[in-house]
RNA sequence: GCGGGCGUGGCGGAAUUGGUAGACGCGCUGGACUCAAAAUCCAGUUCUGGCAACAGAGUGUCGGUUCGACUCCGACCGCCCGCACCA
């Protein structure tokens, strides 16, 4: 039996797609615009599962809104800057250059070998020239319209190293290179306004319909908008006051501490007199800077001696405690705590014996009775021993206490968002430079725009301490384009993210020597379809929509929301393996046996198989999607990654799944292009003889394939991939059963093969050429219009109605679609079953869904 | 710690969104073909009891709403994602 040879076949249809230009995309078109977009991969050595299954969704998306009509833009690039080109650089002394080419000339291969509709005329990568130039006159741009500015901010400082960490780069509070204890450092650094349009990314959400819901939930608490009241609490023996904000100024009464930041200047102006503050400062500073490690520490402070004074009553006062779970990026950097109605609060009043005063009690508890425990309560109900307050609602208390706070001049009610602007100074190498120079005479100066694209240098050495570009004398110092004495450059280069923020707009002019073009923006904007990874649904997707708006707001597009559909795919998993010594396996090293247990395949010896994890090059559970597609071919490989598993779900890879595939691709190829029933001529008419609604074999794969028709189209309009390619493998089913040879039987054939070569197109794009031409087409499948059901051949005349007794299922009756009430109501009673049930008395009730289920109650 | 999500046969999952739980695939069992194997084809396959007809149980756990709950509500358990310098 001959097998399908995939190797000869998509190389074929991959030369044909390029030559006719299929994919390319055109702003000069009648048809309606579609434009799919999978977020861009970070180029880091060969491409993995994740992006398989990545781009093989973005492409059935593409292909099949090519085969409805649609003008397509699908382009792709490379998210080129970033730490892993440095690091090689550092390990390996590898120019950061040379090796992200290397990776993308790599990668792009390996893409092309998926079959993927993609303009590849539009390609480029973050670390080209032509792309960071055009960056850096937004960045002027945004300085320009205040949008872009520096400020004071801390970062993780390696004291061995003498460098700056990422986050992932502090293990346990430790350098990941040098194991030293890191410090947080204040530097001064370069921030991009995203607080300027705080409450729009927050109310356009409302308007992204068609985005994931739980998305827009994570991104509305992370810009976390909340009402509250600064309130001034004096300072006993102080001309000063401390700021405090909170949403709960009903909650004042309850109030037994203020808080403070570590970072609060307070804080570190008390630090210099006080030793033990300042070693509890120093403490805090070993946490680093990320707001996991500092919230998941152990809740501690020390007391200040300060003693603030309660705004509603002089002769009370609160003692003032610097602790480790004040933000000084939220709010003021300081607080009063309410243990009762506080969680965190309560466990820090535990700690240190301050008192719990209940000051909200739920509607219908006694107030005298009404304790706290080891839970505050955080519900609404009335206020008690709260004196003027008491009795009022939490709404009307905190309204009444705002207004008492303004009376005294001690308080203003006001919004406060979690959302802080956003930090961009890197001090690294391998990133877009920030176009300005530092002048001791005239301050920041922008670089003239005649004098862009400020170039990264080639020239740099890594291995010693610092950002290399620090190192590099004759790059850093320049004269000060206003006043020609010597100045130097700005050597922090952009957080990557700001790469990625911008780059699908720049895919609608990819090669414009100004950022957009605006003919071409307008025409192609909004991205249709956006498809990436969960993992992005707070930062990249916030950063983007930020960098939109701004783009607008000077003016370089008309739009706001940048993706109007967003799709967020699962990863791929594999479980994972280590030998005895607990060194990482790669899958292809280990063997199962007969008995189900797991060997290394080389040694025999044992192996511990651990649960299954995103697959990942640390873990070694990664399966090489170049060998797969070099076994199988890519169709299969696409199959795979589009069967079983819904695509907003974690994949499991299996090995038996993909053979799975592998067969379904060949068995369709030996039905359709080795078929030896008879299957009529392209374009021969309806024979008379069949009734497509009679019960012929015939007449019912007819409908089969209608139904097919229609359940896969609105499948893969809702992303239900894996649906579609159950509903297509069930049609596979169907017209395999269908042994006739009569002519009506091989009219119906024909119309079941080009369906089903239509249907697997966006999936399996080679298989489906290679069948499409055997069915004797000329053209090509990639630019053949999507099939239509005809709607009287999708519903059957018959439904099988279910009857239950009392919600238990006892059988199941044929009744005409739509039959009147009466009817069915007359056909159950009928059955045996009911009869037997209800006895001779009538039912209690008969519940009656058309076409669906009856259910007697008796 | 905080925010968001997920949980259905031996396995991946389906269920027209409150109406026949288990479509489709994997695996397994039996059969056909073959000297044999692979491939392919046919049949069966949620669990328990029964030769069978059939009966009972069943969608992470416990409780609730409903004629009817995988679906809605409450509590809990487990796992995953994010937490602002990984991308």
């Amino acid at each position: 039996m001959s097998r399908y040879s995939f190797k000869d076949v998509e190389a074929k249809w991959q030369a044909a797609w390029e030559e006719h230009r299929c994919f390319s995309a055109d702003e000069d078109d009648r048809r309606p615009k579609y434009y799919v977009l999978e977020m861009f991969p970070y180029p880091s050595g060969r491409i993995h599962m994740g992006h398989v299954r990545n781009y093989t969704m973005g492409d059935v998306v593409a292909r099949f809104m090519r085969a409805r009509g649609f003008n397509v833009l699908h382009p792709m690039g490379w998210d080129a800057f970033g730490l892993p080109a440095e690091n090689a650089a550092i390990e390996r002394g590898i120019d950061p250059a040379e090796w992200t080419y290397g990776n993308i000339d790599t990668m792009r291969r390996q893409l092309k070998a998926l079959g993927l509709s993609l303009d590849w005329s539009r390609e480029f990568a973050t670390c080209d020239q032509a792309y960071y130039h055009q960056q850096q006159r937004l960045f002027l741009a945004f300085l320009a319209a205040d949008l872009a500015y520096r400020k004071e901010s801390w970062v993780n400082w390696d004291p061995v190293d003498h460098t700056v960490l990422a986050n992932e780069q502090v293990v346990d509070g430790r350098g990941w290179r040098s194991g030293a204890l890191i410090e947080r450092r204040k530097l001064s650094q370069w921030f991009f306004r995203t607080t300027a349009f705080s409450d729009a990314l927050l109310e356009a959400l409302g308007e992204l319909d068609r985005w994931p819901d739980r998305v827009k939930l994570m991104q509305q608490n992370w810009i976390g908008r909340s009402e509250g009241a600064r309130i001034l609490f004096r300072l006993k023996g102080r001309d000063d006051r401390l700021e405090v904000f909170t949403t709960r100024p009903d909650t004042l009464f309850g109030a037994s501490f203020c808080a403070i930041s570590p970072n609060h200047p307070l804080t570190l102006a008390l630090a210099e007199e006080n030793p033990d503050l300042a070693d509890f400062v120093a403490r805090c500073n070993r946490l680093g800077t990320s707001e996991e490690a500092i919230e998941t520490a152990e809740k501690e402070g020390v007391d200040t001696g300060l003693r603030a004074v309660h705004p509603f009553d002089p002769d009370w006062d609160l003692p003032v405690y610097a602790a480790n779970f004040v933000l000084m990026d939220y709010g003021t950097g300081a607080i009063f705590g309410c243990p009762a109605h506080d969680q965190r609060d309560l466990e820090f009043a535990r700690k240190y014996d301050l008192s719990v005063v209940p000051v909200v009690a739920p509607e219908g508890v006694d107030p005298a009775s009404f304790g706290i425990g080891e839970e505050a309560f955080t519900g609404d109900g009335r206020l008690i021993n709260s004196r003027f307050l008491d009795g009022l609602t939490v709404a009307e208390a905190k309204a009444e206490a705002a207004r008492r706070l303004h009376a005294g001049g001690d308080g203003e009610t006001t919004v406060s968002y979690r959302l802080r602007d956003w930090g961009i100074s890197r001090q690294r190498y391998w990133g877009c430079p920030i176009p300005v120079v530092h002048c001791r005479e005239c301050g920041v100066v922008p670089v003239p725009e005649d004098a862009l694209p400020v170039v990264l240098p080639r020239d740099v050495r890594f291995g010693e301490p610092g950002n290399p570009l620090d190192h590099h004398p004759e790059w850093k110092h320049v004269p000060c384009p206003a006043c020609g004495r010597p100045a130097f450059r700005e050597t922090d280069t952009m957080d990557t993210f700001v790469d990625s923020s911008w780059y699908f707009i720049r895919f609608c002019s990819p090669h414009a020597g100004r950022p957009v073009d605006p003919a071409a923006a307008s025409y192609w904007l909004p991205v249709d379809q956006y498809i990436g990874g969960i993992e992005h649904a707070i930062l990249h997707l916030l950063y983007a929509r930020f960098f939109t708006r701004a783009m607008a707001k000077i003016g370089y597009v008309d739009l706001e929301e940048p993706f109007s559909g967003l799709f967020t795919q699962g990863m791929v998993c594999h479980e994972t393996y280590r030998d005895e010594a607990g060194k990482w396996l790669f899958p292809t090293e280990v063997a199962r046996q007969d008995d189900g247990s797991v060997v290394h395949a080389a040694t025999g010896r044992p192996v511990t198989v651990g649960r299954s994890e995103s697959m990942s090059k640390s873990k070694r559970n990664v399966v090489d999607p170049e060998t797969i597609v070099a076994t199988y071919g890519a169709d299969t490989a696409r199959l795979f990654m589009m069967s079983d598993t819904p695509p907003d779900r974690d994949l499991e890879w299996s090995d038996a799944g993909v053979e799975g595939a592998w067969r379904f691709v060949n068995r369709l190829w030996r039905m359709i292009a080795e078929s030896d029933l008879p299957v009529a001529a392209a374009g021969t008419p309806a024979p008379s003889g069949l009734d497509p609604r009679g019960s012929t074999p015939a007449a019912e794969t007819l409908r089969a394939v209608h139904k097919a028709i229609n359940d896969v189209t609105s499948d893969l309009e809702r992303f239900g991939f894996n649906r579609a390619v159950a509903r297509v493998r069930e049609l596979t089913n169907a017209v395999a059963v269908l042994s006739d040879t009569d002519e009506a039987a091989a009219w119906v054939r024909r119309q079941a093969f080009e369906t089903l070569v239509r249907l697997i197109g966006p999936m399996m794009p080679h298989l489906g050429e290679a069948l499409w031409e055997q069915l004797g087409h000329q053209t090509l499948l990639a630019s053949a219009p999507w099939p239509e059901a005809d709607p009287r051949l999708v519903m059957d005349d018959t439904v099988t109605i279910a009857v239950q007794v009392n919600g238990k299922l006892r059988g199941t009756m044929e009744m005409p679609r739509d039959a009147a009430e009466g009817e069915v109501r007359s056909a159950v009673l009928a059955l045996p079953v009911v009869a037997e049930a209800v006895a001779g008395r009538p039912p209690r009730r008969l519940v009656v869904v058309p076409n669906r289920i009856v259910n007697v109650v008796v």
